[in-house]
DNA sequence: GCGTAAACGAGACGGTACGTCGCGTCTTAGG
DNA sequence: CCTAAGACGCGACGTACCGTCTCGTTTACGC
């Protein structure tokens, strides 16, 4: 139950005034290992710091806040840069929602991102830090839609934000409620956020008009 | 500092073997106030049962969890039926977001709903209670979809469950991320996600080629 | 762990406007059971009529105290009179105490004493109650003593309260610190109350001087 | 109602990885005061710790039980040893039951002892603590007996535990039953004790006969 | 090269909230 | 009017963490 460990006999000690890079670390690896272990149910700073063999002043000097150290969890894990070209705007997408369900499933950035967002709901300031964040996450897929308007995959008064928003509304979604296994249905779904729902993603070219037909102009 | 309330002069009592309808009020009611003035971080159970002038194992005794207490909080708010008919799928939707946002933005319901979210991260249980609320609702506006693919707004083959995703998605994220004042931009939400990012939402019937060329198949 | 027992299935109801003695004793019952059981640690009213199938109130109803129900419950076990001659002092007291130990051993009686002596600590009615009731037995005692004077075992100055008050206060210790398994030398303790530290109990009746010489008259 | 102080204005703190002792004699201070206030009804670690202005945990760390904590509230005040020399083991054992019965009227110890014996009847833990204490108490006593034998006061086979037996549960009776206020008794009773029922404490010496023929050996 | 400053572990501090238990009171519904 | 049942407001229980503090130790840096 504890989720304690023996803690290494070495004991860290100060290396001088400044920070000890093996505290921190041992810090960040207790703090994922705990998340991944627990959940946030079990991420208390005591945990951290009882698991990690550090004092609590010492994890609070450098976190300030639970956000702060989960997000530098979540930041650690992913040097993995979202760099993708697959040629075509849909198959970039495709590519980098993968990724990105695979990152949340497979590192504790799952567990961790999933606790930046709760803890965004009640702290004013860990939303403000998550909507920075998620403003850099933004602009990278934008950028990618952006390059698909210049191949003319999508005309040119496409309305690239809702496109993230609603990507990325949809990732957290099922981030949220607890199915990021679900990724199967991915191909469909980005076709659809750029395609309509009409636009079946067979080989149905011919339905072209039937798409037409289902999406009248608003002023019509 | 304190929430509380110097709790009404007149003191409740058991009326018997069942539950007391007027703690019951007064419980929902300090919990909602609670949560509208501190919000989730305020929200303890103890911080309730103080405010509402109720014993602890009162408020244990029907709401086992926070949550659970959040919950008929949340629910106890919407009785507005979210019953729309504007005879077009494109109108119901935009109508029922706004109905949505407005609920969210001027009810105790928009902090409560984002305490449950915060909630089910760390509470698998939780998790559970708004999987089950959260199916209801999306019936609800699967329904409506299905009208206006009866009415022929939608192509027959149209993926339903994925417009209401991305639309319950879209909502999420704005709702989680303190966004629920943004709502010009929702009627263009509502026919991108149905017509897809290159249809543009003016007078431009015309376009449907351009519509057409922008979405191929994916087999293509 | 729990005491609870799972009640007869067999419900009992009122019987008219007076006290049901089916009740009662299921009552008394339960409380002498759980004394024993699980001494005054769990002994609540709550367990009480939890085991005894009956509400709570009714239990009030009859023994407004904890204490009140602890004096019948004691006082239900001693029917067994301490009625004793042995033809001499000595053996009178010693059958007595004999009894009494065995009395608070193998009866509900010992718990429920140490617990009526431990109640009477913070609350005065069940000081007084205990007082009263202690005065009763002391008197008891003291007409065994008046008895042994008339027969000449003891001088007629003899203080008999003193000797009352040794005994009762030998007995209690014994009780109070757990030690009622010891009686293997009671006999000594009685000979010592009677006659004296310096008396020895075994074949000194030579040693009458010595007992003399070692027992100096306070003016002296 | 409350027995709260409203605290002093100055706060403590923690004086590093060790007990504080301002905050140990604050709680010390705080039950003492409680105990002679309210009796052991109110005397609660939460009410201790209120009046303390110090936390529950602070409590429970260096007192993890109630009666660790009346236990160290009995002990602190008696740093008045009893060390007594009259030259007459008399003398003394009168000399010291006076003053246990003076510390226990003027001074928190009573009620503080008083409940630590109630404690005990319920809680087997209490029991050992209070058993421990009280045989090195009667170590003490034993030896004023013991000199007193050696001084020839009384015979050399006397039975020393006995003696201190009997003056142990005669101060108990007294205590638990609220007559510490009766001490004008107490010559008689030692006296007594040592020498027998029989025997005078007037002018008597001539009665060494009848003290002597009212103890006649028990193998008579 | 030596004093000082800062970080280290440890852990106590005053607190808040947890979820549970028992208190004694009250109201029921049913003999 | 008594009975079983059980909800009520209340308050204490003992525990977990909170975020702050002071400790004594261990470096590294700057005077």
């Amino acid at each position: 139950m504890s989720t304690d460990t023996p803690a290494p006999v070495k004991r860290r000690t100060s290396i001088g005034g400044r920070r000890n890079p093996q505290s921190a670390t041992a810090i960040l690896d207790a703090a994922a290992d705990i998340l991944a272990e627990s959940g946030l149910a079990g991420f208390s700073i005591e945990a951290v710091a009882r698991r990690a063999g550090a004092g609590k002043p010492t994890v609070y000097r450098w976190w300030p806040t639970r956000t702060a150290l989960l997000i530098e969890v979540y930041a650690r894990q992913k040097e993995t840069v979202l760099q993708v070209d697959t040629a075509s705007l849909e198959g970039d997408l495709l590519a980098v929602m993968r990724r990105l369900f695979a990152f949340w499933r497979d590192t504790p950035a799952g567990p961790a991102f999933r606790s930046i967002i709760a803890e965004a709901q009640s702290d004013p300031q860990s939303l403000a830090l998550l909507t920075t964040f998620l403003a850099e996450r933004k602009q990278h897929v934008h950028a990618l839609i952006t390059r698909g308007i210049a191949r003319g995959e999508l005309p040119s008064q496409a309305d690239c934000a809702t496109v993230v928003e609603l990507i990325f509304g949809f990732c957290w979604m099922r981030l949220l409620t607890g199915q990021i296994d679900r990724d199967a249905d991915l191909p469909a779904l980005v076709h659809h956020v750029l395609y309509g729902a009409g636009h079946s993603e067979g080989s149905e070219q011919k339905d072209g008009a039937t798409a037409l037909a289902a999406a009248p102009s608003r002023s019509a």
